[in-house]
DNA sequence: AGCATTTTTTGTCTTGGACAACGACCATGA
DNA sequence: TCATGGTCGTTGTCCAAGACAAAAAATGCT
């Protein structure tokens, strides 16, 4: 018997299903996710090739995908993950609806740049960065246009109103411009001080905190040094000496676990000398609800110039 | 009984283990293979926590970064996983000997670089950048200064040499200085053509490949739209659409894991329209050694100009 | 209402076995 | 001497069902 006509024949009549391999990249859900809903909620229900391993057809995927994303929103696995595709994008639908009215007065320029994301008009979109960095200020432009941009951003995303890829090239172009606007600064006195070191802990990918940050510590005279993202703890304590720094920046966003953030504050505050501050930011809730040990929450962006007064007139 | 009190005691006992998921992050070695590892050549066995699961300790993840260096340079796991730490240093020691002819002349140089990196010197650091940038051109300097400093600060960070936080540091310092020069390119002509998307697959963060090729590709008056690092790869399909993309680039470290590479780029392959072309470019040594259907290999840094050059004559 | 404690939900870890994919080695024939 | 084909060993992934920690929800208690 000739297997490879058996595979070439199964090929050709179900050649749409994929690996449970191709599904963990692809909607992110771990292979021991997909075994267990499968065990547990009868989805996704997937084929099985001549080896007897799982192959999932496209539309298991696609469902998937809608799971993953209302998952993202808060919803949970048991009530959703059995409903039909139909009952699915009706949740969607109703999600869409609410936060509309977070960012009150700046809206309608807002929407201004959403337009260009969702038409892909990168130029465009960084030529209208630009204009408002000029006309604004980089002060104001962090804290008037990129903070409130970010929240409606990740809004829309929330609500399936942007794609992942289009919040990327969103997030690369502000990147872009607030690396330049800081580049043209002048350069930094070597005895500027005081003397912050930025970084995020590990679990914590997003950078643009950090940048934002950066740029509102450099107008206020700061000597910055950023280590970029996910700097293991430990070595923060060792650049933060190696750097002889005053201020350790953190930034943290709402997909950071609020048990590590914590943890890690109080772990990084054990290990750092007395005399250097720690500064936690970002839109992470729970740096917010409660107060640390010796670790300064900064609650905006505004705020910093304040902080940094704060720190001179103590010193 | 106070379950913290015992919790806390044992966290001051041993706080040097992490769980099987973290090892997986921090090597890329599947919890798979980690656990077939064990059960067949003894390492790595790991202390078993409170709770009967695998607990690895530090210095076993040390040894497990050095075993996947060498499995990325050919060596099989039957012959080097059981070896003792100074065993597989001996071998490192043969195989870091060799790389260091790839760059006959500029040695000495390199080395200036990183003593300004071990002495914590930023501003020397990005000044020595810049003027060498400024002496060289930003094709050459790509070329001959970061890559292959980039591949020597790998190297001394395998080493022990160089700390994570003063790779952060460099990392960061080569990322500014190399916006900065793009930045001051001439605006690209909206008819530029090849469209080019740069971008990485979820599982490699690293980005400085990424702006590297964007600097080549930039040079040869491409048109390039960077994603950033960690599209899904869906993500990437409806990117290139969105943005009429000629060419998608990926870049690849040794970080991935040879499988997902070649799965990641054979599913992109065949949700790819077959008018645009996937280029494949970094560190990773199976995208070199395996040709894979549809997929250009781009060998180095260089071969770039030569392969928009094909591209236009091809069109 | 705010806070502490139970209960449910949910994802990850466990074990040992099976096996496909791949490379190394060897033998046979041109 | 080189090419071809076969066997065998190696290696990573997949499987099953059970167990359980961590997170979330629900409940009880000021």
């Amino acid at each position: 018997m000739d297997w490879k006509l058996i595979v070439n024949d199964k090929a050709a009549v179900r050649p749409i299903t994929v690996s449970i391999a191709a599904v963990e990249r692809d909607t992110g859900l771990s292979k021991d996710t997909l075994r267990v809903w499968e065990r547990r909620y009868g989805f996704p229900m997937p084929l099985r090739d001549a080896y007897g391993e799982r192959a999932y057809a496209l539309d298991q995927i696609e469902k998937l995908r809608v799971i993953k994303r209302l998952l993202d929103n808060g919803h949970r696995p048991g009530r959703i993950v059995a409903m039909s595709i139909e009952e699915l994008q009706s949740i969607g639908e109703s999600l869409s609806a609410q936060p509309q009215r977070i960012t009150p007065s700046g809206k309608t320029d807002l929407r201004e740049y959403l337009a260009l994301i969702k038409s892909h008009d990168v130029d465009g979109l960084r030529r209208l960065l630009r204009q408002a960095l000029m006309r604004l200020g980089l002060g104001s432009f962090v804290c008037h246009v990129i903070a409130p941009l970010n929240t409606t951003v990740g809004d829309a995303w929330m609500r399936g109103q942007i794609e992942v890829f289009e919040e990327h090239v969103y997030t690369e172009s502000v990147n872009i411009v607030l690396r330049s606007a800081m580049g043209v600064s002048p350069v930094t006195a070597q005895l500027a001080s005081p003397r912050v070191l930025l970084t995020t802990f590990p679990q914590e990918p997003h950078g643009m905190g950090l940048l934002m940050a950066e740029a509102m510590l450099s107008l206020e005279a700061c000597r910055c040094v950023s280590l970029g993202t996910q700097t293991p703890i430990w070595d923060v304590v060792l650049a933060a000496t190696a750097h002889k720094a005053d201020i350790v920046a953190l930034s943290f966003t709402t997909s950071q676990n609020a048990n590590d953030v914590v943890n890690g504050l109080e772990e990084l505050r054990s290990k750092l000398g007395m005399g250097i501050e720690i500064w936690a930011g970002g839109s992470c809730p729970i740096i917010h609800r409660r107060s640390i040990e010796g670790v300064t929450a900064v609650a905006t962006l505004q705020d910093i110039p304040a902080q940094v007064a704060r720190w001179r007139h103590l010193s």
